[in-house]
RNA sequence: GUGGGUGUAGCUCAGCUGGUAGAGCGCCGCGUUGUGGUCGCGGAUGCCGCGGGUUCAAGUCCCGUCACUCACCCCA
């Protein structure tokens, strides 16, 4: 047994599948990128007030699922839950949104959450997210979903499904909410429910029991109670989703478990992952900016699951991390190949090649082992002969095939079929 | 936080009713001169999660503990 461990919960990512964990990072990321959002790097833990405030008291997640501490100032600090949060408090006090509007931001990093680790549900787990800030014109709505929905295509995840939903406003939610509260009074339900209908009426209605689900086939939807602006603005929204091809599931009984959320608010989950299945999810937040001491904007976001979706990927077997990790494998015999070679390797790197070369002394069996096994197409072979002639040896590995070609030569004549190979 | 399952080599696992540990894969080496993958041969590696108990004897039974895991809950 070793003698230190990560600490429970916490999920690592090494050698070989770091390289299929950045690709997800990069494929939820790109859309957002590529449509103008700006990034923003934020602080890992913040004020405890910060979320308090903004995610809200009652939630689990602030309630009693936050990693606080007390630092040397006896400041009140909180391991970050969640993201928007902090990009609120960001955009505050930078002032970002005395600038033009609305303001895109994206962001990728880890959030803690002091949960029973399971599969997909980690205490440290990452997020990529996006925020558009100060605008609350359906088609931003659209665009945000439309780009968390391009992020899981790019990796070519089929088995999932878009949950949508419009949980109201400040003017229709207290009237609905009311009247839901006094629907689920009548119904027969244990005690850890009924608190937790009266602490949020909302969550009782995704709950998974079926003697639950039986009891609430009457219940009252929000949908069917949106005041005449939410109503008008779910109506953009859809429509704008369809004219950006984007398929989703009308999901009246969706809830999340953040306070801010208010109108659009939408779910992405695989069916393949078991208990955990959300892989993303968000919403608009109309009074979030206020409740941290802003000005009074409207936003919409969402966090994507990166451990999620590397996840999903897997249970559909898709191969997210398919390109070597090496171009060029470079294999000397000898001393003076060795110099030749780190010199050669230099001139590649600086190329724009990626390239490795065999290290100690492992005679050319083993170093063309090495070179078999770092998955590099081409391998350089450079000893005594080659070195007297100015030639190196050029072998593809694949075909088997091997040339000689002039020293002077090799770096253009590499970068010219890595260039072909690209294409 | 509440339940269930599992903990044996780097990995996946076998070890029947208790008698001092095995396989496959991987790793390293060899198959003679400067060439990988396939094949053949050889080799290294285990406080059998940890602590206690029962027993002449425990990987194997009992208790505890820790870790992992699945579900509830919650959510990414």
């Amino acid at each position: 047994m070793v003698e230190f461990q990560a600490p429970k919960g916490v999920p690592e990512y090494y050698p070989p599948r770091s390289s299929a964990f950045l690709s997800v990072r990069d494929a939820l990321a790109y859309p957002a990128r590529h449509a103008g959002y700006e990034y923003i790097e934020l602080p890992v833990f913040e004020d405890t007030a910060l979320f308090v405030r903004g995610v809200g008291e009652s939630t689990d997640v602030v309630s009693k699922e936050m990693y606080t501490f007390t630092d040397r100032g006896d400041r009140s600090l909180s391991l970050r839950p969640e993201g928007t949060a902090g990009v609120m408090r960001s955009i505050v006090e930078n002032r970002l949104d005395k600038g033009p509007l609305p303001v895109k931001l994206w962001y990728a990093g880890p959030f803690f959450r002091a949960e029973r680790p399971q599969h997909g549900r980690y205490r440290q787990l990452q997020q990529v997210g996006i925020e558009a800030v100060g605008g609350d014109d359906p088609a931003l709505d659209a665009e945000v979903i439309a780009l968390a929905d391009e992020g899981y295509r790019r990796l070519g995840l089929q088995k999932y499904r878009l949950d949508l939903t419009s949980l109201g406003c400040a003017q229709c939610r207290p009237a609905y909410r009311a009247l839901l509260t006094s629907f689920l009074v009548g119904l027969e339900l244990d005690e850890p429910t009924r608190a937790r209908a009266h602490v949020n009426p909302l969550r009782v209605l995704d709950d998974k029991r079926t003697e639950v689900i039986d009891q609430l086939v009457g219940a009252p939807l929000m949908v069917d109670h949106l005041c005449e602006a939410c109503g008008e603005h779910y109506n953009s929204v859809r429509s704008f989703l369809a004219d950006a091809g984007v398929r989703w599931t009308e999901a009246p009984r969706l809830v999340r478990g953040l306070d801010y959320y208010t109108r659009t608010t939408f779910e992405f989950t695989h069916e393949l992952l078991g208990a955990q299945s959300g892989i993303g999810g968000g919403g608009r937040y109309d009074g979030l900016m206020e409740s941290v001491g802003g000005g009074s904007l409207s936003g919409i976001g969402f966090g994507l699951g990166t451990d999620r979706t590397l996840l999903a990927c897997e249970a559909e077997g898709l191969d997210v991390a398919s390109r070597p990790r090496l171009d060029v494998f470079v294999v000397p015999i000898g001393n003076l190949a060795r110099h030749v070679s780190v010199g050669l390797l230099a001139e590649l790197r600086a190329a724009g090649v990626r390239v490795d070369m065999a290290y100690g002394e492992r005679g050319l069996k083993g170093s063309m082992k090495a070179a078999d096994k770092s998955g590099a197409p081409l391998v350089v072979i450079i000893g005594d002969d080659e070195v007297a002639a100015q030639v190196v040896q050029v072998k593809d590995m694949q075909q088997g095939t091997q040339q000689s070609i002039s020293r002077q030569m090799v770096v253009d004549e590499i970068r010219r079929s890595i260039v072909e190979e690209t294409q």
